[in-house]
DNA sequence: AAGCCTCGCAACCGCCGAGGG
DNA sequence: GCCCTCGGCGGTTGCGAGGCT
């Protein structure tokens, strides 16, 4: 017996959200944080699939999404993190302050991977390495893998290339801490804007002591979603953009030297 | 002005892994 | 060890906007 499809029940929205259900799941995420996807619809009044919640949260709601248009130097920081970790736009895109994993695979597909096609710069090699390859064996159905070249797995060079994929974290534009009165009361999901794991939270912590050189227009921004009930911690992302982007490629690098050398 | 084409992007689909029972 | 649920991810689709003929 397969899943049912998300969505399918009787009843449930589907298609673009209107500002209405907008307004609903940004008031309800702001007083109760996320969490527990599934129930999240109805408690919010959403006649939605805790899905499709998620995703509009995670893509377009979340007050730190960065809208228009990509910079040379984040167009740069994707080519290279494509070329170390292939399509995994998650991690991708949690190196890219602001930018979600679908709008930068929006953004390969339609631009960028054309781009470098024409040319001559995407090379087979670096559009399939996969990091951690799913078992192709495994008894569940497989995805079908015939007609994107992403997925074309030449084995021998995973074998070679495989390495232990990070936790995928998403680094915000700014960081804050919910302050709001109830939050050490209730459920303790409070102030969490992002349903991330512990390692998740861990690296938040540590991000919240970074160093103070923010940016006042962001700190704007998320007031003007979220409202006054948010302190702001400024961190050391806005440093020049040349100086992120070569410490989030060094970082890569290093991390696939340890990781290789485990491999060995 | 109308029809067609291309592009951008929001949203959906289905699979996977983690975790709990 | 098996099964189930849930959150997350990557691939794909579909639609609207804008450009072109």
């Amino acid at each position: 017996m397969g899943r049912a499809p998300c969505c399918s029940k009787v009843g449930l929205h589907r298609g673009p959200w209107t500002s209405r259900e907008d307004a609903l799941l940004t008031s309800y995420i702001k007083n109760h944080g996320t969490g527990n996807w599934k129930t999240l619809p109805k408690r919010a009044g959403l006649l939605r699939c805790g899905k499709s919640c998620r995703l509009r949260w995670m893509n377009y709601i979340r007050p730190d999404i960065k809208r228009g248009n990509i910079s040379p130097e984040e167009e740069d920081l994707i080519i290279r993190l494509h070329s170390l970790l292939g399509n995994r736009w998650s991690l991708i895109a949690g190196r890219l302050p602001g930018r979600t994993d679908n709008e930068i695979k929006n953004y390969w597909n339609g631009h960028l991977s054309k781009k470098l096609k024409n040319q001559g710069l995407l090379v087979k090699e670096a559009v399939t390495r996969r990091l951690t390859p799913p078992d192709r064996n495994s008894k569940k159905k497989k995805k079908n893998i015939n007609n994107n070249e992403a997925k074309c797995i030449n084995t021998e060079n995973v074998k070679m290339n495989k390495i232990y994929a990070p936790k995928p974290t998403r680094i915000y534009p700014t960081y804050w801490n919910y302050v709001t009165e109830s939050n050490e009361e209730t459920e303790g999901t409070n102030g969490r804007l992002d349903s991330g794991d512990e390692s998740s939270s861990g690296n938040f912590q540590e991000i919240l002591s970074c160093s103070d050189n923010g940016e006042e227009a962001n700190l704007l921004d998320v007031n003007h979603y979220l409202g006054s009930d948010l302190e702001l911690v400024n961190c050391d992302f806005f440093l020049e953009d040349h100086e992120v982007l070569d410490r989030v490629y060094q970082e890569y690098l290093q991390l696939l030297n340890v990781e290789t050398d485990k491999e060995n």
